[in-house]
DNA sequence: TGACAGTCTGCATACGTAGTCATTAGGGTG
DNA sequence: CACCCTAATGACTACGTATGCAGACTGTCA
């Protein structure tokens, strides 16, 4: 354990040990249809006795495909860590791998663009409906693929591809119409967000077809406190609507516990519905009726525009459906 | 819009734009103390007429530093995911990039650190207290710093940062000893997991002390599900414990559902306590008992670890504490 | 004025691999 | 047996940057 020589091992050294030349040993990991069966497992068997590990970032230098694919993401999120364990996941077995560049406020998103830029990836994921068409724009780059993912403002400025963020709003507002209620509210997220603004018209037309007002609340943020903390609008007075559409899953069950702090039973006074999917929306405490996200569907859609070398169209746009899920918190006691 | 030229601006056409050597372009962006203020500006004049960026492939092969953490971890988990999060902001204040290496089970493990190898990271993360000894030692390479991340089993084989597991688990039992209970179990996650045996060895010594026996239940995994179904084993028959000894927060929030569902009372007929402080515990709906991690004083030891030079000590082992944060999910009635 | 220290810059090379081109061997056909 | 076509392999170079080395230049001091 002394003179633990520490030297890289290369496909030159591997090349020698098995008495054949660099190249071969470099097709042998790259493309072994082109190797001879036999010299095939002469160089595997040098390789494994030198303990070579082929370079990842010379081969990315060289073949300039890193394998990688960026994601900007915000850096605190239920719904994204649940996208990103996805894309991970997908990556991982194509060989890809994901690396992270989360950003703290939305005003630092050009950091995370800058640092983005010297690496040369396959491809990028923008998340987050807060990064601005300005820095969308920016990041229109020749040589990546850079692909919006659940943020409808790119439409028309990068490729899309989004969940039905109206239809999905209108199925929640028609469910909720059809329990029988007779006011209702949106407590949204944060007002700048698209999706917030796309979510709040779908509800609103469906609820104003069911001759239903619907007034909208930003909540101020996209987490369970700012859900817990705008349920306080609702307990002053007597005059809580009969229904709240959340903005989002995790808005929605910090309204919940919010109402609920506050005296008010869901479903009994006041029925709840989210947006997304969560898994914690499915959680026997809550049992949120929701819209859930395909997530690997869109995920998947999303790579394929990464990697698909046919782009029929310059900026596709996927927009795929979501599921209605009927939980508890729409289920009226005298239904 | 239409001969829009691709090519990738080098630190050559930046050196020839601005009329000094390659050399000095390199220098410009990596030291830059090394040139005269006069040549830097003209050289970053020429870099953002061109728009030229460096290239972090080329620089990683030639410096041998790739500014990039990786990070092998289970593919589903809120836990991980709120201390990925936590890791990946860290290094992005400091430049640089969180590379992610999910595996779907303990089995698969070998593959993610197959293709750990590839890359020339400055760091490794484990985590996941499933990742067998065996496979542990692999992972030594004189060439990377490896740190096991709360991962007690890794214990003399790496470098080590784990919250002290022992000391939060007899907080916890002794807590809920001082409730008065009488009887008590612990619901573990999955048994062959050092977390939870280590948890388990700290509560049950705890609760012996207080004259209390403590039967070990395995929910057989992570999730919430897993502590869900667990709660069945409480419903047969009137002699639930008094006191359930969640192994992590997501099973003890599953396990709080499933036992409400099937008819108890949490914390009126039992209590209930977890264990890592996930944000969900703080939730209102269930204010739950449970040992908090300080996430970013653990993720700021590992990074101490892999980037300090000066390593004292060739297998360093930080054991950080826990706090414990009392909610309601332990607070009797009649206290 | 000459020598010397210090600062700044260019030249050349190496990092480890992938892919192009040329060469050789082998096998099938007329 | 001459021919051609394919498969397999080796020599060589480029990918874009960092850095040791040496040369050029500036200013200082004796």
């Amino acid at each position: 354990m002394g003179g633990k020589r520490a030297a890289r091992v290369t496909s030159h050294d591997v090349a020698a040990e098995a008495g054949v030349s660099q190249a071969t040993v470099a097709r042998v990991f790259s493309s072994p249809d082109k190797v001879a069966l036999a010299t095939q497992e002469q160089v595997r068997d040098a390789a494994a006795r030198l303990g070579y590990v082929p370079n990842a970032i010379a081969r990315s230098l060289k073949s300039r495909r890193t394998d990688i694919v960026g994601a900007v993401v915000p850096a605190k999120s239920e719904y994204w860590q649940d996208v990103l364990t996805t894309f991970s996941r997908r990556l991982a077995e194509q060989g890809k791998q994901l690396l992270l560049f989360p950003f703290a406020d939305a005003d630092r998103v050009e950091e995370a663009l800058a640092s983005v830029e010297q690496y040369r990836l396959d491809g990028l994921v923008l998340a987050s409906s807060t990064i601005r068409p300005e820095h969308l724009v920016r990041m229109r780059r020749p040589n990546l693929r850079v692909v919006a993912f659940n943020q409808p403002a790119a439409s028309g400025l990068l490729p899309l591809v989004t969940v039905d963020n109206e239809a999905g709003a209108r199925d929640l507002a028609e469910h909720v119409v059809a329990q029988g209620i007779r006011t209702a509210a949106f407590v949204g997220t944060v007002a700048s967000a698209s999706t917030d603004q796309i979510r709040y018209r779908g509800a609103a037309s469906a609820l104003a077809e069911g001759g239903i007002a619907c007034p909208y609340v930003e909540a101020g943020g996209f987490s369970y406190d700012e859900g817990y903390k705008a349920a306080a609008l609702f307990l002053d007075g007597d005059d809580h609507p009969d229904a709240v559409i959340g903005g989002s899953d995790e808005v929605a069950l910090g309204l919940i516990d919010g109402l609920r702090t506050g005296g008010l039973d869901v479903p009994g006074d006041v029925l709840v519905t989210g947006f997304d999917g969560l898994p914690q929306a499915s959680w026997a405490g809550y049992d949120l009726t929701t819209l859930v996200q395909p997530i690997e569907v869109l995920v998947d859609e999303t790579l394929a525009i990464i990697f698909d070398d046919a782009t029929e169209v310059a900026q596709p746009e996927r927009v795929v459906s979501g599921t209605l899920r009927e939980g508890k918190t729409t289920r009226r006691g005298n239904g």
